[in-house]
RNA sequence: UGAGUGAGUCGGAUGAUCGCCCUUUGGGGAGGAAAGUCCGGACACCCAAGAGCAUGGUAGUCACGAAAUGUGACCGGUCGAAAGGCCCGAGCCAGUGCCACAGAAACAAUACCGCCCCGAGCAAUCGGGGUAAGGGUGAAAAGAGUGAGGUAAGAGCUCACAGCAUUUGUUGGCGACAACAAAUGGAGGUAAACCUUACCUGGUGCAAGUCCGGUGGGCCAAAGUUUUCCUAAAACGUGUCUUAGCUUUGCGAAAGCAAGGCGUGGCUCUUUCUUAGAAAGGUGUUGCUCGCACUGAAAACUGCGGUCCGGACGCAUAGAUAGAUGGUCAUCGAUUCCAAUGUAAUGUUGGUUGAACAGAACCCGGCUUAUAGACUCGCUCAGCAA
RNA sequence: CGGCCUAUAGCGGAGUCUGGCAUCGCACUCAGUUUCCGACUGAGAGAUCGGAGGUUCAAAUCCUCCUAGGCCGA
């Protein structure tokens, strides 16, 4: 988990992204990412009702991904506001799984350091 | 030991490490259902908060409870061999409606087959009448069974016993009710049909709402100013009538008569002036009525305030506002599967798998629904042993 | 989070209040018509009414509980 400061936190800041940003797609998750003018990267992550209907599925997911974007926030480039949005595929999304296709995306996006 | 049944407890554990939310910097941080949102309460605002009606809800009794479609015990019904389970469990002896198809007939109607009597006929059969025991239709058929009497044939038509309903009485129980006795009775079902009875019942819901700050334009809008208009009342105004009183003129000797003025009283009108918005009407009142409250109307201008944005409070001995309570690793582990081995049977060893339903957003009391598995206690029945 | 609504044949839509054989259109099947296709004509099949339980002689309809989808309030 994030530090607040690091994370998205407003309604607006995701409909920024949302409206400006480009977009990345993986097999089980997209991810849109816009500059915000500042030095600090922040991330939001999306799991919907699309996703799963129980509350603790959407939990689960968030909480694989941000474990995992944790990790590796050192990798990123600064003054990035990023948003995750859980595709559902059938299966529940696994920590190692996630890892390797979020090397992959960053690599392909450029968005390393 | 097996089968069944009821109640309750638990709902993976320990450690390391990287993090998150709140915090008074000490520390604290998901559940039995946090769920569904099905009831109730607390709290908040709307509000003229008064009455009546309607609407809606509840429905055995007693107790507990702030209340509830809640809980417990009991009563009655029903299912079960029992333990025990289940019941929207008031009233169709208030009224109305409905009971499709079939059937003669679906509730003061009626007779298809049948049974019996009378008449006609050689006979088959036909006509009239009696009957409702038997058959048939149907979910249900007048709804009290058995036996005897009775009859042309039959029937509670009569009797005996058994049973049911209502009323009354006695006894027991706080009570629902139960037991007993007597009298009376013989027309079904349906109220999760309208309805009747008893009791309860304003609305909206924390996105309720309170406060602070910002607010260019638009929209709504309290209040004020100006203009125009409306309604009503009203005179020291208009018109008209009247005649207590006073008075003028004419006629006359006078009394008096005639005409007029002032005044009195009534009706009428409202352009201006004055007053009022009382009455009526209108608007509002979160189902309706009464009642109540407000109120002349329109336009223009000013614009308290609202709408809008942000924040705080509401808000918690977990507690946010993209929503914390987690990730990884190790050990142990309910459980699953496989193999080997062994026994009368449960097993033992090795490997494998690695925990159900499910995640708080104002709080509380319930209900309902989901839930792998483990454990504890009680009861019933059957078998075996002592 | 709170407050509500809907579900009927492959598709769309009546019937639900007031219980009694589930209606209609398109689509589908067969036959006719046509040189062939379309259109047209005739005949036919297809739904146990989202699921479970209850009330009733009888439930799409009334009652209760679930499931799925949708709407409103920032």
């Amino acid at each position: 988990m994030l530090p607040k400061e690091k994370r998205l936190v407003k309604s607006r800041d995701f409909d920024r992204v949302y409206q400006k940003g480009k977009r990345l797609h993986s097999k089980s998750f997209n991810l849109s990412y816009y500059s915000n003018r500042t030095h600090v990267t922040r991330i939001g992550v999306v799991a919907g009702k699309k996703y799963s209907k129980k509350a603790v599925a959407r939990n689960k997911a968030k909480r694989v991904i941000r474990a995992v974007v944790q990790d590796e926030y050192g990798m990123l480039k600064e003054g990035l506001d990023v948003v995750i949005f859980v595709k559902n595929t059938g299966a529940e999304l696994g920590t190692s799984s996630f890892r390797r296709e979020w090397g992959e995306i960053l690599a392909k996006g450029g968005l390393k350091k």
